[in-house]
DNA sequence: GTTTGCGCCATTGTTGACAATATGCTGGGT
DNA sequence: ACCCAGCATATTGTCAACAATGGCGCAAAC
């Protein structure tokens, strides 16, 4: 599965935006950068028009802030937006899950059971932890929003905010420190929708997703960001290192 | 209270992406008007390339949809996308009552019910009931969407989804016609918002856009799906008052 | 009468140049 | 030593011309 956004648009403003977002998202473009029109424009081989077309969806997006006439930079997460992000998606996906439960297809809950026992394999083996937790965890959860068939609600959630998540876990590292519990809460949330209580499962999504913010809350911030690469240090401890060396 | 966007940014992109917002939401460009680029132009007093940026950013509100090398269309609103987003506003409104009701401060419950009461004199008087059926209601939820203090909940209501709903009600002339359940029921909220009961105003929230939600499935006729976009080159057609005020 | 291929044309996509604004530096003054 | 004014420069905002793509109509063939 790709995880990258696809970059095969049709038009170089498609293209352009999607090489961004996925350079912003990966932490190719460190939060704080000062992106220079002329210069990213060289980078990615168009001209400023198709750019800047790019920059206004990905400033929609929330992961670039722009300031007329002074420019633009790679949003910044604080702790506390990702706070309020987790509030938000406890309250969108748990409605997610009481559509799902109440939509989803046989198929798609094939699906997850099938995602569920992959899963359980990976964590037994030990293997690849850590892409589990930064991707694996987010597939169980696009599945679910897309079973809401709810095009305005999946609309939000992945192209909205799941960005936003996406770069925070590449930025910190964050790998979710509590994986079978995890796996365990993901097996009764999809109990309940195959069993078609709705709000059942909403009631799950939500404790889940609420205990994860606990759990990010808990543990104030800075996770460990050892294993990370070069850069991993931009937290809120550097407030000054904007200019980026060339 | 201001109904429109601030038209005064500081840039020409700013300018033209905020008129041109309003002219989608009061109706002036009617759902599935072709929109050409040269037309528009010519239309704002602008050049093609900051119209662009502002059609990008109208497009990721869903304002406009677009289609590489062919065009730009009003986006058309089906009555099954309302309930979609009256599902989502379910949700979303239902958190930010709750977090209303814990973060609130005094100066704004006390500003809450300065507005219930407002609401009830307009009532009692018969007067202008359309207005407040049209935008006092909205501005019931715009406080309690605030009261929330949490930035990403705002602008995604706010700024994503509001404007659907303001277009819809401008399309279809919508009236509430329940105005006096819908205000015990604001009073209700508010009466948890202030007792500090988050619990049990997300409840009320989620009850009161849930019903409202019934009551347009009922109503059921939402048309417009079945005539498809008639005057889909109408553009020219409406004309006149454009020009409006400086 | 219907269909299918071709070519014109209007519209969108893209570019490079020009204008306007903010930033940072220099220099003088207190 | 610090602060303020004015200028120089780099960056952003805007524009008009050029290129490319898709739609539409016409005509010819079955």
């Amino acid at each position: 599965m790709a995880e990258s956004s696809q970059t095969d648009g049709r038009t170089l403003s498609e293209r352009v935006f999607a090489r961004l977002q996925d350079d912003i998202v990966l932490g190719v473009l460190k939060p704080g950068t000062k992106l220079g029109e002329t210069e990213l424009a060289a980078r990615y081989g168009v001209s400023r028009g198709p750019l800047r077309e790019a920059i206004r969806r990905l400033e929609s997006r929330k992961l670039l802030e722009r300031v007329p006439h002074v420019g633009t930079r790679v949003a910044q997460l604080k702790g506390e937006d990702l706070i309020e992000i987790y509030r938000v998606r406890e309250a969108l996906e748990g409605m997610a899950a009481r559509l799902a439960a109440e939509h989803m297809t046989a198929e798609e809950v094939t699906g997850l059971h099938r995602l569920l026992s992959q899963h359980e394999q990976q964590q037994d083996l030990q293997e690849d932890t850590a892409y589990f937790q930064r991707e694996g965890d987010l597939d169980f959860h696009y599945r679910i929003i897309h079973g809401s068939h709810n095009q305005t609600l999946i609309d939000l959630l992945i192209g909205e905010l799941y960005h936003l998540v996406r770069m925070y876990r590449y930025q910190f590292s964050t790998v979710a420190n509590r994986p079978q519990r995890a796996l365990a809460e993901h097996r009764r949330i999809v109990e309940a929708i195959e069993s078609g209580d709705g709000e059942m499962a909403e009631l799950l999504m939500r404790r889940h997703i609420s205990r994860a913010r606990e759990n990010i809350e808990s543990q104030g911030r800075v996770g460990g960001a050892g294993g990370g690469p070069k850069g991993a240090e931009a937290l809120s401890a550097a407030p000054d290192n904007h200019r980026e060396t060339q």
